[in-house]
DNA sequence: GAATTAATCAATGCATACATTATTTCGATC
DNA sequence: GATCGAAATAATGTATGCATTGATTAATTC
């Protein structure tokens, strides 16, 4: 352990700012639904909370309002933002066109076999996940292949928007998760994409991840009509 | 005209904040090159500047950084980044695949006859601005017919993203601008997208629309290449 | 003369103060 | 009792001050 440090793996964490803090923080009560959608926060209350001056926390709100997180309400102060089926349509829509766009891209450059196992582990963890009937698991899983997928397909940007989106999404996840039924055929999917990567067939690839992103939106959708929304 | 205001057309403009002014200066003075890009701003600089503090242009970075047109240095100030050529490929792959989502997205709407005037005035406006030779014209007409599509298209998230990397891709645009062929050919694919869209052909829209950005990306790569970047 | 270290300088991160303005409350009038 | 208006209240937008810390310069040693 160095002798300035007792938390992280890096061996010089820097200091890590207030802002830093206050983003990071602030996202992880939204996209948890700690704080519940459509609810206001002051920002002096959030500067009580997270124990710093209103700065920090007006710039981390900023932040937040850019990635379409929260909304930041002249009088009422920053308002977690609900996400309505309509909502979930549009990123979806966004969603299944940039990872398709990510399955053909990482097909084209003919992976090697260090990143088609980084994607294959995540697929086992899911199976594991699901034989021990852990949906948190498996849905832990789930996101970090879909997030290797994209990374490895080598176009920074494109992480930064499906991340982005991912995230707005993954509290409609969390609500569904337990909605829906066993995820089981989805790794499926995910096998054939893979094989479809490793063949170097980038248009199968794409049609593969197209279909699974399609499906995955039509469920979702349907759970959410069904089921109503808590979201203001 | 209003009693309070004498400038915009809404008739009761809001005073607007010192950092949404802060923003939008500073936006344009990105995106048009008035900043060279590369280069480093002390916030006490902009600060006088602007004339004002250092609150609003701190904000004004943190989301201008937010939208990959500057990037926020500890101690060198607002770093105007610069676009090498992998940035124009990771940008033009998404816009590619987004607006042409957009182009089967608006096909399958069945648009009115509003909707698809709108989407001609632009293309004759291209015309128009080619006949007098005025590529500045022609390139803002350009632009309004792409951002015209996505609007139609109605998914406020996808408007979002594409204006995002289409204000990066700004500048790159401008300095090729004068370098490039006449872009005439380039209203064919134009009226050829507006027709599969009347039509209500989607797959033809986007397969039109995608062939037509692909075109773009491999000229813009192609100039830049040959014609080297001033970015650093 | 180069390199290493100490001292100076400067820009930021953050807290705080204050003016502005939307909201709310209280009162008065109908 | 309800409605309108005015005063009070509260939250924000912005400016400013200060401590921290990275950068830069000077100085000293080899």
């Amino acid at each position: 352990m160095t002798a300035a440090s007792a938390d992280a793996a890096a061996p010089d964490a820097k200091p890590l700012s207030q802002t830093q803090r206050a983003i990071a923080l602030l996202r992880e009560m939204v996209i948890s639904n700690k704080l519940p959608p459509g609810s206001n926060h002051l920002e002096i209350e959030l500067a009580a909370l997270l124990g710093m001056s209103r700065t920090p926390i007006r710039e981390a709100a900023i932040v937040l309002e850019g990635q379409g997180l929260v909304e930041v309400k002249p009088r009422h102060g920053v308002r977690i933002l609900p996400i309505a089926p309509a909502d979930m349509e549009e990123i979806y829509s966004i969603l299944t066109e940039l990872e398709s766009l990510a399955a053909y891209n990482l097909a084209n450059t003919r992976p090697g076999d260090v990143e088609l196992s980084e994607l294959r582990q995540h697929i086992d963890e899911m199976d594991s996940a699901l034989a021990a009937d852990d949906r948190h698991r498996w849905a832990r899983a789930d996101d970090e292949f879909h997030r290797s997928l994209v990374r490895l397909a080598g176009n920074r940007r494109l992480e930064t928007v499906v991340t982005t989106y991912s995230d707005q999404a993954h509290r409609a996840r969390l609500l569904t998760l337990f909605m829906r039924p066993t995820p089981s055929a989805s790794n499926d999917d995910h096998r054939r994409l893979v094989d479809a990567i490793a063949a170097g067939d980038a248009e199968a690839a794409r049609a593969i991840h197209r279909a699974h992103r399609i499906d995955a939106k039509n469920m979702m959708l349907k759970l959410i009509a069904a089921h109503g929304f808590s979201s203001v």
